[in-house]
DNA sequence: TTGTATGCGTTATCAC
DNA sequence: GTGATAACGCATACAA
């Protein structure tokens, strides 16, 4: 009875400014549930987290919360603790509780993406990862490739030459591209990778454990006694991991090897010494996720197909202090 | 037409079962919109948080997730990203929302509390915090006097006498409770702390920002020249900024200072050393929370009032590498 | 025991 | 341009 639509619209304005402020004196809200059943919509969008705990989703929901806190709708997210059963269950939830768009933030094993087809129709993008084949859902991601390789071309500015690689989990999307881009810009510069140098993590259960996984790798790396003077690792938890390592061999950083991380969450800052690292602008993604899901909202059931929507956006290097110029010869 | 309650309760059994197997086949589900407009409640839980970011509240939503999700609840939480001002336009969401139920987290400083007034006849409890006065609100918190002093103990046992800490900052609740342990259990030891070794945090805008501050003020303290071979800080974090000022100091932890921090986040393993902290078992408190307030929400508008239930839990001291015997002369 | 009608608070449609 | 009314899907009170 007090909706901007249809009825309201065509009340003189003086009548509609007295029903305004009487509804305001009165405290008046329309009732959302009720609405609800009316509309068949929800004003909520679902957000699909893996793992709350890491701080890659929660530097990206403060992006898309910031904007969101804009509109009229109202987040619901769904964090499944680690545990992939789950995804059925919250889709289920979701789709029951009549969300009108679903974000997914993409940054787990590659579990079976085929249940997000349900929504293909419907609003729906994705972060972190390129949704699986031309499914046409929209989405938003950073440029890995070009990440890898940005990490390391500070590397070889410095002056490195032995240079080893932790490279990430074989189930991530993430982990390949960045490897791809450090390969390719080591190349380019006439330089190939020792692959003793260059192990792999496995694919863990906890985004924490990677942490201990970095630290058993690194260790083994160590006791190989193969000499290199700068490491890159597959993210900032993982670095933390190589420092540790480090620390243990009495090995310092930056002064006997350079270590690299990705990501940028708060903890490399925290750490000593601070991370030199890759910058991904979650929050700025987050937001860009929003306004496309806006869009993919905006459409009216008999409105032709949007196009998916897609932007990857580059990572940036932060320069501190865990890298230097190599002092070994060359 | 389908529910446990009323109707369906006097069908036989196989009619019952028959009516169970159909809705099954033709995936039907109550439409949970309907059901909150015609029974007025919504199956949803509203939760509390200031700062997402925050690993405190990460690892306390991980409790109460568990144990929400075992329930036909929805939690729905809502992050006000360190802007106090949201906190009333949440409140109202969450009231239009219908949620049955509120769980705050109250790890920020002292803000009007009297807000959650509203909420006193209904189900609600907070964390982490004693609600201001007699409000009758229930709540489950943990002795931080206790975890003052045993953290304290800890370094006297171990020899120290010169003891520094660094004081959380005056608005937080937690704040004085755990210095007033610490003094306790020093003044029993018979020593009297050196108040020049014990600086406060300013209240900060940012969990974050706290790191920042305590590098700050340890850096300071040690441009004093007071001898110290023992650090209790305020939390987890500041004990990360004491560990930065030492290390620019080339003071090492910890052979030339013993540190404590306090809460146990994730970050307190990966840091090197291994920090020795208080641990906040705050997976449990998220569940006693839950069952406090499942059990006020089960009671019926027409029951008599039920008492506030209350709960404080203990931290436990965890022993990793930033502890060590005192060296130094008595 | 089983069926039927009414209301929850909206929005939208259809006569007026 | 205005006012009454049906329908959304469920729960429930009441009649059969």
């Amino acid at each position: 009875m007090l909706n901007k639509a249809s009825l309201a619209q065509r009340l003189s304005p003086e009548t509609r400014r007295r029903v305004e402020e009487a509804a305001l004196r009165l405290g008046y809200t329309a009732d959302p549930v009720a609405k609800s059943l009316r509309t068949r919509q929800s004003n909520t969008v679902g957000i699909m987290v893996f793992d709350l705990a890491d701080p890659y989703c929660t530097r990206l929901l403060k992006g898309i919360e910031s904007s969101l806190i804009r509109t009229d709708y109202l987040p619901l997210v769904m964090s499944m603790q680690n545990e992939v059963e789950l995804l059925s269950r919250y889709w289920k939830l979701m789709i029951e509780r009549r969300v009108e768009g679903i974000l997914v933030i993409a940054n787990w094993p590659s579990v079976n993406l085929s249940v997000f087809e349900t929504f293909r129709s419907r609003a729906c993008v994705m972060i972190g990862a390129t949704p699986p084949g031309d499914s046409g859902i929209s989405y938003v991601t950073v440029d890995s490739m070009d990440g890898g390789a940005k990490a390391m071309a500070h590397l070889l500015e410095l002056g490195h030459k032995q240079i080893a690689v932790l490279r990430g989990p074989a189930g991530i999307d993430e982990s390949e591209k960045r490897w791809q881009g450090m390969l390719h810009c080591a190349r380019q510069a006439g330089i190939e990778l020792d692959l003793r140098l260059c192990p792999q993590i496995s694919l863990l259960p906890h985004f924490n454990s990677i942490f201990e996984e970095a630290d058993r790798l690194v260790s083994e790396l160590l006791a190989n006694k193969l000499p290199f003077t700068a490491m890159l690792t597959f993210d900032d938890l993982s670095a933390a991991g190589a420092l540790r390592a480090f620390d243990r061999d009495g090995m310092r950083v930056p002064d006997d090897c350079s270590l690299i991380g990705f990501d940028d969450i708060p903890y490399a800052q925290l750490v000593r010494p601070p991370l030199t690292t890759m910058h991904q602008p979650l929050e700025e993604m987050g937001a860009i996720a929003v306004e496309y899901l806006l869009a993919q909202m905006s459409r009216k059931p008999g409105d032709p197909p949007l196009d998916a929507l897609a932007r990857t956006v580059k990572a940036d290097l932060v320069v501190r202090e865990s890298t230097r110029v190599c002092k070994g010869k060359p």
